[in-house]
DNA sequence: GCCGTTTTCGGCCCGACTGTTTTCAGTCG
């Protein structure tokens, strides 16, 4: 049998946690469930692994009950507790409690009284008015449940089957940018942030947080609830205003006192994780920390902080960028007495080339000079052309004959462009049986192979693992493009034992893409950091199919990179072409 | 259920809002 996925061991801990706090569990209990699941997803190492090896308990939040629970899910592949309660409470509870505004205590109470066990159960109810007669529940309560029912489901049919009513944060920085601009440059403005996911630069958001000072707080909320993106309000007072655009995107501004700026920014930022850990540790040195301020048991004060700078100060902590804080270690690092410091984090300027882009050879929409020139304007010394290969399918491919072609033609662009390095490259295909669709002669004559899988995505973890291991032992193959295959709210990623794509890379020399694409994002920021750990080269490539998105996917890809706790020296397209070229693993092998 | 520079037992972040209630539990972020 093979071992559970770490994804899949913290979903079972999620629903874990939610069906014991269907059966009344205390909070702290559920919570520790919950915990757990987060702990396990972003686990850099196969959680069923360390569990077979006995050492999973060093993983924060992991005691001895949840090794047993993990024992049993690992050698039988299902908790027996889990078995049980499911057995108890019907799948349609746990889907009412998703519902906004009925948690697990009530559902509960209209299961056990009135025998409602699934939304259309509660649906009837509340059109039979029969749930007013429950003692704490009355006709308000029937008419937001019917409320609530029409919105999820008229949410899930504008969606498409989308679920989760998360946007990708590229269309959530399209609204967010221009709605700061609008706010900086309203006269009565000051301050304008971002704050939230988006300015953690999360994979996905559901709505918008932007906190601002101003002389005239209501003249700002008007001034938002104006805008042309803005298709209704639903709150506007002195403290700013709660809109939803034409997209279906929530946008809530918050306008707050100059002295509590920081206090508001850091808290709105989030996560939610890191926020309850620094205020965890807080109440420790006798702080509490909310979005008001910083209270002072000794002193009974609340401190006001005008900046984030200062409430990390405050709190011993150097200050700790946006996209560190979730919970992953970055509390500790920043630490002032004893922490180990945090990284100097890669930034856009540090990027000096690209490794992966299309030209209209496949599926690209401009020319090889077209993106030479546009890589230059960015002032990058160093492009890779890697179209579709051979098998690509959907009129893309890229036949053996035409490749050589393109070879000549990309040779020929490359001298008309002496600014740069223009590398003839492949994106090439690896096939279900791991082997590449040119063959090794005309790989050996590229300068710059990058492979991927592109098809058959349900082949199952053992051999697609064995797939891509073998693609990165061809010697011809310099690096993994979009490892995984996810994109972000349409597709999960494929099967795939990470940690062990992770020793082969680094073992064979084989670089790790981070994928720019602001759909895929892949490596994620947990896989990039840990196969930087193991010493794996990253790059940060755009895989853009025409000029403006090799800068626009570059900031998706650097806020992976960031994410993952990168610094410059860890990514190999930093480098100058000079230092980068010897280390690609064709150069290296050939001396 | 986890965890320990006050603890191996007794704690475990902070505040707002809502609806149903006469002081608060449940839910959410």
């Amino acid at each position: 049998m093979a071992d559970p996925t770490n994804s899949e061991i913290a979903a079972a801990f999620d629903e874990l946690g939610d069906l014991y706090e269907l059966d009344g569990a205390i909070i702290h209990r559920v919570v520790a469930y919950r915990n757990a699941a987060k702990v396990t997803r972003d686990a850099s190492v196969s959680v069923a692994q360390l569990t077979r090896e006995g050492r999973v308990t060093e993983l924060p939040g992991i005691g001895a009950t949840l090794e047993t629970k993990l024992v049993a899910l690992v050698e039988t592949g299902a908790i027996p507790q889990a078995e049980r309660l499911r057995a108890k409470f019907p799948a349609g509870l746990l889907e009412m409690t998703r519902l906004p505004g009925l948690g697990p205590k009530r559902a509960r109470r209209l299961y056990e009284e009135l025998g409602i066990d699934s939304l259309e159960a509660l649906e009837t109810a509340a059109r039979q008015q029969r749930i007013r007669d429950l003692r704490g529940f009355g006709a308000r309560a029937e008419e937001n449940f019917l409320a609530a029912i029409a919105r999820a489901t008229a949410d899930a049919e504008a969606r498409g089957g989308n679920g989760s009513g998360r946007f990708v944060l590229d269309r959530a920085l399209a609204i967010a940018e221009p709605l700061l601009e609008l706010l900086r440059a309203h006269p009565t403005s000051h301050q304008v942030e971002l704050a939230g996911s988006a300015r953690r630069w999360g994979e996905s958001v559901k709505d918008l947080d932007i906190i601002a000072t101003a002389d005239d707080p209501r003249a700002l909320a008007e001034a938002l609830a104006a805008s042309d993106l803005v298709e209704s309000t639903a709150g506007l007072g002195d403290n700013g205003a709660r809109v939803r655009t034409h997209s279906g995107m929530g946008v809530d501004l918050k306008v707050v006192a100059p002295d509590q700026f920081g206090n508001v920014l850091q808290h709105f930022t989030g996560s939610k994780e890191h926020n309850v850990a620094l205020r965890e540790a807080a109440v420790k040195a006798g702080l509490h920390v909310s979005e008001y301020g910083i209270l002072d048991d000794a002193s009974g004060e609340t401190l006001r902080c005008a900046t984030e700078q200062e409430v990390y100060a405050k709190l011993g902590y150097a200050y700790i960028e946006p996209e560190l804080r979730e919970n992953r270690g970055e509390l500790q690092a920043a630490r002032l007495d004893g922490g180990s410091g945090l990284p100097e984090l890669i930034t856009e300027a540090d990027v000096k080339g690209d490794l992966h882009s299309h030209t209209t050879a496949s599926d690209g929409k401009n020319e090889i000079e077209q993106m030479a020139e546009a890589a230059q304007a960015l002032g990058y010394e160093y492009l890779a052309i890697t179209d579709h290969s051979a098998s690509h399918g959907f009129g893309d491919d890229v036949s053996p004959q035409q490749l050589e072609a393109q070879i000549e033609r990309i040779h020929a662009a490359n001298a008309a462009f002496p600014g740069i390095e223009l590398l003839a490259g492949s994106e090439v295909n690896i096939l279900p049986d791991g082997s590449l669709d040119y063959p090794d002669e005309l790989l050996a004559r590229l300068d710059w192979v990058i492979a991927s899988v592109h098809s058959s995505f349900s082949l199952g973890e053992a051999a697609m693992t064995e797939r891509v291991i073998a693609a990165i032992d061809h010697p011809s193959v310099d690096a993994i493009g979009h490892l995984t295959g996810r994109k972000i709210e349409a597709r999960p990623p494929y099967a795939l034992d990470v940690t062990r794509v992770i020793e082969a890379a680094a073992r064979t020399g084989t670089m790790l893409e981070i994928n720019g694409a602001p759909d895929r994002r892949d490596l994620n920021d947990v896989h990039a950091r840990a196969a930087a750990q193991a010493g794996v080269l990253i790059l940060v490539d755009s895989d853009a199919h025409r000029t403006r998105t090799l800068a626009s996917s570059r900031r998706y890809g650097i806020a992976t990179a960031r994410r993952a706790w990168l610094t410059a020296a860890q990514v190999a397209n930093t480098r100058s072409w000079k230092e980068f070229a010897p280390l690609r693993k064709r150069v290296r092998a050939g001396g």
